[in-house]
Parts: structure tokens; C-alpha cells; sequence
DNA sequence: GTGAAAGCGCTAACAT
DNA sequence: ATGTTAGCGCTTTCAC
């Protein structure tokens, strides 16, 4: 039990092991040989002077850097006041946390994809997660930092991705709709720019057309303020709508308020989804039926190959499932 | 314009400026003295090689760490799975980025305390966010940490907090409830470890107990399933019942939900209040009549205080709103 | 006011 | 298999 003081270095470890700081090095970074009986001998000592390897001396000496970086596309710095952002840092510190990393958040604007050349160009930078990425900024990740960046959303052939299945999501909410007898299904969908959001809307579309059906689309941005609107444009472009589709739940739940106002009845007049699954979808009145989307889990992948830097699949897609409660 | 390649180190610096290391350092740390002209040619110098410090080599030389820890205590891991965790990762996150920190959260054990010496013996620990503390975790903050520690939540002599003030919030939602002539006002509480939200519990015991009205507690843990629980118990201990007031909104939220399945009106029969007011708190069916609670700019003031280790009042309230809708 | 020199704690050749 | 030797990039006495 260390008493108090400085916590132990390696050359405290190799000394009470009686080995060369080198021999220490070796078995406590797990690189390079080392005798069972000195890795024994150096083991003991690790957990007898409880040793903690600086992270920041060994990050300067591999050049390894000492933060992962979230970097996060949007038109203004309030893209980073979303719960989506906030698990996917958590989740990323959460794993970090253990390797002596942290994580950092920033912004990149827009409209200037290579401000995230001056985040990337910092030696501290040991990993990158692109979020909400569009395709000029995957060409901007640095080669240095090849093999440490994964994208949630889409990537791209240096950069792989870790994504929500938001097509396969929406296929089933579509197609659960569309069983329950309804035919005029509208959506209000994401952002246009953000590449990722539209693989529902084209889920959406492929399933309309297929089953002959005219498609009714919005253009929201996962807010429940946008949410509102759109369903009052759609209630006004077509009267007769059936159901609505939101690419969140956040939406969906703005379309069901903005409904009930208006003396909707959701689900007897207008059948609504959502999409993610948050926490609360399961306490609102009417409960809403959506599709899942493990953020968290997605973080943790993302950030585990980051850390991990092994050859992954270019793109690993995460199931969403249909959860069916009382909004449609 | 660096041109590609190896990003600048201070060398490169104090060559092209025409000085020293140390005089470059001096004017880059903005410590010790510098000539105006040196100071002149080595900001030149540093934007014209575009230069970053690295952090890692920063922090081994200064012994100052490299990352931000954010220790939640708990009674399990799943603690981290909350989004007012995740809201001060990331708001710390982003407080940190610009100056080369990173952050990382991990769980401590509520019957395990000293398993915080564990993750604060890391020298790689730049500062200390303690979230939903305890006065014995508290005390286990190292030296080495004083001041670079904050409490979110209840501190200490020794450790300043930041909070919100969750006794005014729950006195404002009280009085209004008192207001609009409710007087069987029952509260769903908080976990009783959890010692700041005892403030909460005691506003509303003093102003009933002021009014000459009789309290009806139930525990709760923040949760909807828990508020679900509680709402039922309510009804059960005390069926005149014509107020709850919620520790959080997602109490809230289950209450009413609850509630509602029983056939009860809100607010016609039971006015139900929470806590937080988080965006779909004014999108639920009724909004939710809540009291705010800025834990984003909590969490920024947390972080500043921690990087700036200037000295800070022992304790700093932000104030909570009442925000009246419609369940109140 | 400025520079020279000595490390911070660790890893990675390079011997041995 | 293990030890010796250089640094990684920066800050900081300590002389000048």
C-alpha cells in the first residue's frame, strides 16, 4: 500500500523489482520479451507500489497524443447542445477513461470543413470520432491520424464508419404502418445536408414507391420545435395524411402536439413515429412507437476502435429494431 | 501556412522567431519576461508555423495532468448511463478542448469510496469534477488536487461546489401549488444518499409545515419508472391526493403517466410538477409545469473553475425558475 | 532580458 | 532475455 506520497514512477517499479527500467517497461506495456520470472517479479511490484503509468510521458515519447477529439459537423456551435452529442462524448470518455485518455468536443463549421485541419494538426490529438460527418471532411483527417479515426454516420474508404441501420429502422416502421392499414404516410425528415439522415428518407421513398404510393416528405431537423411546423404543413399540403413519419422522436413528439391542438387524434386520426428510442418515448401520452438507436452503444464502438486501432470493417452498422407502443 | 508535415515544435519556434527556447516558451506560457520585440517575433513566428503545443509534453514537465476526471458516485455503474452525467462530460468536454485537456468519467462505488484514490493517484489527472457526492468522498480528495477539484452537488472546507438551487427551485414550485389553492401536496424525493437533493425535501417540508399542512413523502430515484411507482403509492397512502410534486421531470413524467392510466385528470384532479425542465418538457401532454435547472452552464462553470484554479467562493448557487405550463 | 542546461517519466533502438 | 543509451517537447532554475 503506498503510504502517501508521489506516486511511484517506473524507475520506483524496476527498482523494487530489481530490473532494468527497460525489463519493467516491457512486461508493464506488454511489448517485447521479458522472463516469467521478471514479469512476475515486476507485476508484484506494479500492484505494491500501486503504479500508474504516466500517460502523458508516454504519450510524449510515442507521439501517441493524449485526447480523442470529437469533432462535430453543423451549421452553428449549438449542434454541441444535443443529447445525441453528449452520449456520444460520454460513452467516448467512459472508454477512454481506463487507457488514461480523455476526450475533447469540438465544432467544425459547415462551411469551413478545414477549420478541422488546426484541431487535427495538434500532437495531443490521439484519436478522432467525426460526427455528422459529410464527405469533404473525411478527405481532411489527416494521415497521421489514419487508423485512429472512425466515423458515426457516413465514411468513406479511409475512414470507416460506425452507424445506426436508420434505412433498416425505417423500413420496419414503414412497413409496420403500411400493415396497419395505412396509405398516406408522410415524413418530415433530417437536415438535407446531413448525408447519414438520408438513408430513411430513401427507405421511406423505396417502400412508397413500391407499394404504388405517393411519397409527402417535410424537411425538419430532429427538433420537436421543427416538429410542430411540419405537421402543420403537412396537415395543409395534404389534408388527408394517415400517418407521419419523424426521423426522431424529438420530431415525433412535436407533430403529436402540434396534432392534438389542432384536435387530431393520434393514433385513431394520424398514426406517428418517432426514431431512437429515447428514455421517455415509453411515458408519453400516447406512448410513441419508434425505432432504436443504441447511441451509446455506437459510441463505445467507435471510441473502442479508435483506442483499439486494429483493422476493422470499412462500416459496421448497428441493428435498429421496431418498438411498438401506442402512437402507431 | 504550414505546408504538411510535422507539426511545429517550439524549437522550430524560437528558430524562425531568431530567440531561444526558453525565451519562446516564456512568451508563449506567458510566464517570466520577455522583450516587447521578442515578444513580438515569436507570436509571428508562432502563426506562422501554425504552432500548437503539445500538451502531453506540457503536462510532463509541469507534473499537471492531461485530462479532467469526472467521478460520479453511485450505487452502480449504470449512473453513467444518465443524461445529466452526459450533459457534464460533454459541457466539461468542450470547456476543455481548447486548452488541450481532455476529459474522462468513471464510476465510484458509493460503499466504496476509496476506490476515488485509485483514479485520483494517476498523475494524469489534471482536475476533479465530483458528481453526486458524499462528504466521505469528499475528504478523499489528494492534495495534490486542492484546488483543481470541484463538487457538483454538496462540497466541502476544502473542495468549492457549484449547484443548482434546487431548495428556491422547489420552493417557487410549492408556492404555486399553495397559490392555486392545492393543499394535500405529497413529493416524490430523491435516493437519500443523494445529499443535494436533500435541500429539495426540505424546502417543501418548511413551507407546508409553515402552512400548518401535513407532508407525504415517497422515495424515489429520478427516474420514470420509479416516479411510475411512486404515484401509485401515493394514491394509496393518501387517496385525497391533490398535488405531487416530482424530484425530476422523468418522475414527473411517470407520475402522470400513472396517473392517467388511472383515470386521474392532470391537472384537474392531481397537479403533478418536475424538475429540470428538459426540452420535451414543454412538448409532453400536459407540458410539464417544472423548475429550470441549467446543468450545461453548471457543468462550464465547473469546468472553468477547475482549469483556471483561481480561487472560487466555497459555493456558487444557480438560481432555478419556476417555468409554469399546463400539469400545474 | 535572455540563453544554457537539466530534467519530467517513459519507450525504443541498440547492444550485450 | 535484459540492460544501456538516447531522446520525445517542453518548462524552469540559474548564470550571464
Amino acid at each position: 500500500m503506498t503510504t502517501a506520497r508521489r506516486p511511484a514512477t517506473l524507475d520506483d517499479v524496476a527498482r523494487t523489482a530489481g530490473v532494468s527500467r527497460s525489463t519493467a517497461s516491457r512486461v508493464i506495456a506488454g511489448t517485447g520479451f521479458a522472463s516469467p520470472i521478471a514479469r512476475e517479479r515486476v507485476r508484484t511490484a506494479v500492484d505494491l507500489l500501486g503504479y500508474r503509468p504516466n500517460a502523458a510521458a508516454r504519450a510524449l515519447v510515442r507521439g501517441g497524443g493524449v485526447r480523442l477529439l470529437v469533432a462535430v459537423a453543423g451549421t452553428s456551435s449549438a449542434v454541441l447542445d444535443d443529447n445525441y452529442v453528449d452520449q456520444v462524448v460520454s460513452g467516448a470518455a467512459r472508454v477512454c477513461a481506463p487507457h488514461g485518455l480523455g476526450v475533447a468536443v469540438q465544432w467544425v463549421p459547415l462551411d469551413t470543413p478545414r477549420r478541422l485541419t488546426e484541431l487535427t494538426d495538434d500532437r495531443g490529438v490521439a484519436g478522432l470520432i467525426l460526427v455528422n460527418t459529410i464527405t469533404p471532411l473525411l478527405d481532411l483527417v489527416p494521415p497521421r491520424l489514419r487508423g485512429r479515426t472512425v466515423s458515426i454516420g457516413i465514411g468513406s474508404a479511409a475512414v470507416p464508419s460506425v452507424d445506426i441501420d436508420n434505412g433498416g429502422g425505417t423500413d420496419a416502421i414503414v412497413r409496420h404502418l403500411y400493415a396497419s392499414g395505412r396509405r398516406r404516410i408522410a415524413m418530415v425528415t433530417g437536415p438535407p445536408w446531413l448525408t447519414c439522415s438520408h438513408r430513411s428518407v430513401e427507405a421511406y421513398r423505396g417502400l412508397l414507391r413500391d407499394a404504388g404510393l405517393p411519397t409527402r416528405e417535410v424537411v425538419g431537423d430532429f427538433s420537436a420545435a421543427r416538429g410542430r411546423a411540419a405537421a402543420r404543413e403537412v396537415l395543409r399540403r395534404w389534408p388527408d395524411t394517415d400517418a407521419i413519419v419523424g426521423i426522431s422522436d424529438a420530431t415525433a413528439l412535436g407533430v403529436i402536439g402540434r396534432l392534438r391542438a389542432d384536435g387530431v387524434q393520434v393514433p385513431g386520426d394520424i398514426a406517428v413515429t418517432g426514431f431512437d428510442d429515447i428514455p421517455l418515448a415509453s411515458v408519453t401520452a400516447p406512448a410513441l412507437t419508434t425505432a432504436s438507436h443504441p447511441v451509446r452503444a455506437i459510441a463505445t464502438a467507435a471510441a473502442t476502435v479508435v483506442l483499439e486501432k486494429r483493422p476493422v470493417p470499412t462500416r459496421t452498422l448497428f441493428p435498429s429494431a421496431l418498438v411498438r407502443r401506442d402512437s402507431a
